[in-house]
DNA sequence: TGCGCGGTTGTGAGCGTGCACAGCAGAATG
DNA sequence: CATTCTGCTGTGCACGCTCACAACCGCGCA
C-alpha cells in the first residue's frame, strides 16, 4: 500500500480529505464550509459540519498559510518581556492584534549589541509572521539598527537607520514638562537619573530634562545613567542622599524612581519634604507606592494599537508605504512625591 | 475584523526553486544546504549559499511546517500578560522555549467564564502551535476547565478537569509558612487578603493561611477576596485600617499588599509597627517598596523552564504521556513589613 | 424540443519543502 | 575488463489547502 510509508508518527489531525470522505462530498466543498466564503446548500453544509464535529477537524494552518502566503500573525521583538514597559506594550499589542484577527509571536534578541540586530532581524524572516513590531531596544549605540525591510515593520521607542513607521510617546515634551513642574515648585536645580546611554527613550527624556533646565537658565548637572531597574535606582539614591544640593530628581522610569525613594528613605531623607522625585511610565504600582509617585503616564494601550495598525496597514499595501511617525501623548500625573523646595 | 480580502498580491519571497535556478542545481540540493542534514560537495554548497545570499532567500516556514507536521512554536494561553506574575512567567517561558529552538505565540482568553475555555481551547487547534501552556486563569469557578487534549498541554496554576501535567509553586506550604512567620511574631491572629474566589492559586494560598491558623488554635477570621490589583488592595486597606484587631495581614500577591500598605499609611497606621503585612510572588519592586516587603518569592524562571520542558517532552512522545505534577519550591523572604505584634 | 440561467458541486493544479528512491559518475576491487 | 562501492546530485511525490474553471442539475421560457 502506497502512502503511509515511512512517515513516522502521524501527528497531524484529520485532514480536509477525511472530512470530505465522511460527509460524502469533495474536499472543495469542505473547504467552502470551512472558510464560509462561498455558498453551500444548507443540507450539505449540515452534513459537512457534522463530519467535522465527529472527527474533531480543524483546518491545518500551515497548509493555509502556504496557500495564501499569509500567516495571520505578527512578531513582537524585544530584549525582554518581563519589565513593566514591555509587558504593558505587549499586552496592548496582543489585544489590538486579536481584534484584527492576528496572533502575536514573541521574539527576543539576546544580544544588546546593535550590530547583532540585523542578523536577528534577518532570522525573523524565518519566522511565521507577516509583519514585525520592534519594541524598545537598549544597550546598543543609540538603539539604531539597519534592516532590509523584507516584511512590514513598525517601531516603538527606537531609532532605526532605515525609515520605518514609528510610534512613540512625546518623550521630549513630557520630560520637559515634568522638569518644569519641579522648577515651578521652586527647586534650584533638578538632577536626572536616566536610562542606559544607548537607549533612545533614555536619550529623549534626558534631552527634555536638559531643555527645561536651559530654558530656566540653569546649568544642568551631570546626568546619572542606570539600567532601568529599581536596584540601580536604589544604588544611585544611596550615593545622592548625602548631597544637600539634591532636592529634586527626574527619573527616566518609575522603577528607578521607586528604588531611589527607598534609598532616600533609608538615609533619613523624607520624600517629598526633603527631596522631590518624578518618575516616568505610569506603571500600575506608581499610584500605590508610599508615597504615591508623581510620574509621566504613557498611554500603552494606544501605543500598542497604533503599532498594530501600522503593521497591518502595510500588509497587502503596495510598497513603498507612507512612512509617518505617530506621537502618542503622555501626561504628567502629579501625586505625592513632589513638593515645594525645602527652605534653605 | 477588517475586511481584508486582498488576493492576488504575491508576497512570498524567493523560493527554493529560484535559488536552485540561480545556482544551477536542483531544488533538492538547495534543500540539502538549507537543512544541513545531508552532505553536499563544498563548491556546490558555496554556489548555493551565494545564490541564497544574492536573492535574500530564507526557507518558507509554512511549507516546512506543512511538510514536517510541526510548527516549531508553542502557544501560551492566559487572560492577560501585563500583570507581574504573568509577565515574569511569559519571559521565562520564552527564554526556555528559545533555548530549545521553539518560538512562543501569545493567546488570550477574554472571557473569564470557565465555560468559555473549551471553545477557546478548541480554537487553539487552529493556531500554528505544537503545544500549549496554560497559565493561571482566574474568574471561572475553580479555574477548572475540560479540554480534549488535541495537542500537548502543560498547565500552570490552574486546575484542569482532565489530567494534564502541571507546574506549580508549593503554594499551600509557602502560605502556611508565611502565616506562621506572623504568628511567631506574636500576632494573635492573621487576616487574609486573597485573590478572586474562583482562582486556584488564590484557593491554595487561602488554604495554607487557614491551616496555619488552625494549627495555632486560632479561629480564622473571614478572608477578604479581591482581584489581585493594587487598587483593590488599597480599597480593602481603607476598610481594615480602623479595625484594631488587624495587626497582621497575609496577602495573596504583592500588588494587593502594596495597595494595602499605602492605605494603612494614609490612615496613620505605620507598617510594620502597627500592622505587619506579607505579600506573595516576589515581584522585583517588592524589594524596593517603602518599607521593603516581606513576601513569598516564586521561582518564575524555573516555572517557565519546567512548563516548556513538559510540553516539549510530550511532542513526539507516544500517548499517553506520563502525567506528573512538578512542584517548584518558593521561599519566604523576610524584609521590613513584618514586626512583632504591637503591645496592647 | 432546445436553450439559457442561476445555484451547487467537483476536478485539476500548485503553493514550497523535504523524504525516498533513483541515477550517475569515478574510484576501488575482483 | 567487469563489478561493486562511494560520493554526490536529480526526479517524483505528498503534505493540506484553496483558487480557477468546468460540469452538472433543475427550472423557466421561447
Amino acid at each position: 500500500m502506497a502512502g503511509n510509508g515511512a512517515r513516522g508518527v502521524r501527528k497531524t489531525g484529520p485532514s480536509i480529505g477525511d472530512v470530505a470522505r465522511l460527509a460524502g462530498v469533495s474536499a472543495q466543498t469542505v473547504s467552502r464550509v470551512s472558510t464560509g466564503r462561498e455558498v453551500v446548500a444548507p443540507d450539505t453544509r449540515e452534513r459537512v459540519l457534522r463530519a467535522m464535529e465527529q472527527l474533531g477537524y480543524s483546518p491545518n494552518r500551515a497548509a493555509r498559510a502556504l496557500r495564501d502566503g499569509r500567516y495571520g500573525s505578527i512578531g513582537l521583538l524585544a530584549h525582554r518581556f518581563d519589565r513593566t514597559g514591555e509587558a504593558l506594550t505587549t499586552d496592548a499589542v496582543l489585544r489590538a492584534a486579536e481584534d484584527q484577527g492576528y496572533s502575536v509571536s514573541l521574539i527576543t534578541v539576546h544580544d544588546a549589541e546593535s550590530d547583532k540586530w540585523e542578523p536577528a532581524a534577518r532570522r525573523l524572516a524565518d519566522q511565521t509572521v507577516d509583519g514585525l513590531i520592534i519594541m524598545r531596544a537598549e544597550g546598543g549605540p543609540g538603539d539604531s539598527f539597519a534592516m532590509r525591510p523584507t516584511m512590514p515593520v513598525a517601531v516603538s521607542d527606537s531609532r532605526p537607520h532605515g525609515r520605518f513607521p514609528r510610534v512613540a510617546s512625546n518623550e521630549f515634551g513630557s520630560a520637559r514638562e515634568a522638569v518644569w513642574h519641579l522648577l515651578d515648585l521652586g527647586h534650584r536645580t533638578v538632577h536626572h537619573l536616566g536610562g542606559p546611554e544607548g537607549s533612545e527613550p533614555s536619550r529623549l527624556r534626558a534631552a527634555g530634562w536638559r531643555a527645561a533646565l536651559l530654558e530656566a537658565g540653569i546649568a544642568p548637572p551631570a546626568p546619572i545613567h542606570a539600567d532601568w531597574t529599581a536596584e540601580a535606582g536604589h544604588a544611585v539614591g544611596r550615593a545622592l542622599a548625602d548631597d544637600p544640593d539634591v532636592t529634586a530628581v527626574f527619573c527616566a522610569n518609575d522603577e528607578m524612581a521607586l528604588g531611589l525613594i527607598l534609598a532616600f528613605h533609608e538615609a533619613g531623607k523624607v520624600v517629598p519634604r526633603d527631596v522631590s522625585v518624578v518618575g516616568y511610565d505610569g506603571i500600575a504600582l506608581s499610584r500605590f507606592s508610599v508615597p504615591p509617585l508623581t510620574t509621566v503616564q504613557q498611554d500603552f494601550p494606544r501605543i500598542g494599537a497604533e503599532l498594530v495598525r501600522m503593521v497591518l496597514s502595510q500588509i497587502g499595501a503596495p510598497r513603498p508605504f507612507e512612512v509617518a511617525d505617530v506621537v502618542v501623548p503622555s501626561e504628567l500625573v502629579v501625586r505625592s512625591t513632589t513638593a515645594p523646595a525645602p527652605a534653605r
